[in-house]
DNA sequence: CAACAGTGCAA
DNA sequence: TTGCAC
DNA sequence: GTTG
């Protein structure tokens, strides 16, 4: 359902709050059997109440079902990655079908060319296991670049899922100096040693995080998604939450360190609002050394990184 | 009825 | 600015 | 879709 919304519709509100439902329920110690026990529950209104009622009563739901049949091979299309709900309609209407149709498409952006190629390996789940040993690979090609760095696997990873849908990693080094010699590890040049051949993406961003997404392939494993972001040591701990995750407890935390204390988190820092009214904050973040020192600073308990799954 | 997180790149 | 992604 |  949260997919159709999110792929296809393009509504992510909706897709958002069908997503967190879910994962509500599936969370919960027990099998749902009546709505009395989830009327109560934050964030789940009488609509929702309504669908699963239905659910529990005839085993299906109406709305997903008529739904299916309309947007039928869209969905496809949209689950691309790089292709979202606008251009999956786009490239519906252009006469696509299937991720067959656009393999010889040539307006693709570079995202959705990969997403196209490697469409199978990307969508299968990743052993952590596997997610480790690449941890341990990028660590030993960093090392040689920039030793002393620190390279740690983050994202589902660190929060202990047994499978991952990517691979997400973090780079620093503690001396900060040395960040722009850390940078190039991220840089064109390298990243073969990474990927082995061209299929990924290098963003440079301005002066900030470098970051790259692409395509990893080592071990004769499947060709996986792997995200490699770099950020100076003074930033590290915003980063490593932020990176961490899930997205619906970043943007809790965030929400609560807005409305509750005017400030703005981000994973490169915590900000105090400069002037009373306008949307200008102060460029200095907030220091804190580690992840706990950022929920302390919120008035928060420190969750370990397995209870991040909200 | 507005807000729902904040950021960065490609087009 | 919009779309898409993390 | 839900909340305030
Ligand atoms: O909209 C988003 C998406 C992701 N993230 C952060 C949290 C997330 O944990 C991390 C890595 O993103 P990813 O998409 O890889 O999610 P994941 O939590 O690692 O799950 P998966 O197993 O699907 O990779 O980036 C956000 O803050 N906002
Ligand atoms: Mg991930």
């Amino acid at each position: 359902m949260w997919h159709l919304y999110e792929d296809v519709l393009g509504d992510q509100w909706r897709s958002l709050i069908y997503r967190k439902t879910v994962n509500k329920l599936r969370s919960l110690p027990y099998k749902v059997t009546s709505v009395e026990q989830i009327r109560e529950m934050y964030g789940v209104g009488k609509s929702l109440v309504k669908m699963v009622k239905e659910i529990l009563g005839t085993g299906q739901l109406q709305k997903l079902d008529n739904l299916k049949a309309q947007v039928g091979e869209i969905q496809v299309l949209g689950s691309v990655w790089g292709i979202g709900a606008i251009q999956a309609r786009e490239l519906y209407k252009k006469g696509f079908r299937t991720v067959k149709d656009l393999e010889n498409y040539s307006s693709l952006t570079s995202m959705q060319r990969m997403g196209v190629k490697y469409y199978d390996d990307i969508n299968l789940r990743i052993p952590r296991d596997e997610v480790a040993d690449t941890e341990k690979f990028v660590r030993g090609v960093v090392e040689t670049l920039a030793p002393g760095a620190w390279v740690n696997a983050a994202g589902s990873y660190r929060r202990g899922k047994p499978t991952c849908g990517d691979v997400d990693i973090l780079i620093t080094h503690p001396d900060g100096s040395r960040f722009t010699s850390l940078r190039c590890c991220t840089h064109s040049s390298h990243l073969h040693l990474l990927c082995s051949h061209q299929d990924l993406l290098a963003r440079l961003g301005g002066t900030q995080p470098d970051m790259f997404m692409g395509i990893f392939h080592f071990q004769g494993k499947p060709y996986r998604r792997i995200d490699i972001k770099v950020y100076p040591r003074h930033v590290y701990a915003f980063a490593l939450l932020a990176f961490t995750g899930n997205d619906v407890l970043n943007r809790k935390i965030r929400f609560l360190a807005r409305v509750k204390f005017g400030y703005k988190l981000s994973d490169q820092g915590l900000f105090i609002r400069e002037s009373k009214k306008k949307d200008v904050w102060f460029t200095e973040s907030i220091p804190c050394e580690t992840e706990r020192e950022i929920f302390e600073k919120l008035g928060l308990d420190y969750p370990e990184p397995h209870d991040r799954n909200w």
